[in-house]
DNA sequence: AGTGCGGCCTGTCCGC
DNA sequence: TGCGGACAGGCCGCAC
């Protein structure tokens, strides 16, 4: 499911139901995600005060009064609150009670994603520690990606698809941010003048911001804290639209497979 | 060091 | 209507 934006929607979803509260229970129904989900959370967190609802990429860190609950969603992850009276459904697999009654519950049909503990810096954690700087940060910018592509032969897309190279830039948003800068998403990272990388470092936060103000792109699964979806699907400009014909110049949109990612572009607006 | 794959899962959709 | 196969928003870990 979730890239950037999604994961932030989430976050702005349900910082203000969660921050501040008492942890009261954990109940894990289902521990095998792509971790699997450590034993004992529930004493591990009881009582605990939840001081501040982050985002490093995408990973959520709620960081308590007794240690820090990683969470990823990974493919199909989501993340909501509910009443004490919602029954969980299949897939359910992780609920957090708080002594304002509520619960946050983390939904995951492909168990791709992940709940972890550190009782140490978060952003130190083996998982987080390499991640490259935040897309929408002044640390992302056409320098670094010049930088970091030099000598590099792989295709731009997978070069910014890369956590290590950004953190949280996605399938989708790759593909929109390469079509707004005008490259295509094969072209080899190296290969790529300063100035280029300008316009995609560019591209890249307008794609995210873009879609952070539509509340995340909805395909399938992503739903934000209170359970609604996501409206950014209708301002995609390439991605999904095989075929279609480009915005900008009528040509017929490309799909092809890079990274084993499904890529699309436009054959002539992107070079 | 950088690159390219396999694999982890379930659900859905498409073609036969 | 059923069935196999491809595919899906992520990303680690491994072989080369």
């Amino acid at each position: 499911m979730p890239e950037l934006p999604e994961v932030e929607t989430t976050r702005r979803g349900i910082e203000p139901y969660v921050k501040e509260q008492v942890i009261v229970d954990v109940e894990v129904r289902e521990p095998r995600l792509r971790w699997r989900v450590p034993a004992g959370l529930a004493q591990k967190l009881k009582d605990a005060r939840v001081l501040s609802v982050e985002r490093r990429g995408k990973y959520l860190l709620l960081s308590t009064s007794s240690g820090t609950l990683i969470v990823h969603l990974g493919m199909s992850g989501s993340l909501r609150m509910v009443t004490d009276d919602i029954a969980p459904q299949s897939h359910d697999h992780v609920d957090v009670s708080f002594s304002n009654g509520l619960k946050l519950r983390l939904r995951d049909p492909r168990r791709f994603g992940s709940v972890l503990w550190t009782r140490s810096d978060p952003f130190r954690h083996p998982l987080l520690a390499s991640l490259g700087p935040e897309p929408l940060s002044h640390a992302f910018d056409g320098n670094w990606l010049h930088e970091t592509a030099r000598g590099r032969r792989a295709a731009v897309k997978t070069l910014i698809m890369n956590s290590r190279v950004v953190a949280g830039v996605g399938n989708i948003y790759a593909s929109e941010a390469l079509f707004l800068a005008g490259i295509n998403p094969a072209r080899s990272a190296g290969r790529i003048s300063a100035r280029r990388f300008g316009s995609l470092a560019d591209a890249v936060k307008q794609v995210l911001e873009e879609a952070l103000v539509q509340g995340g792109t909805t395909l399938r699964d992503f739903v934000n804290g209170a359970g609604e979806p996501g409206y950014f699907a209708q301002s995609l400009r390439v991605y999904g639209r095989e075929g279609e014909a480009c915005i900008k110049c009528g040509s017929a949109v490309r799909a092809r497979v890079l990274g084993q990612r499904a890529s699309y572009y436009c054959p002539r607006c992107q070079r």
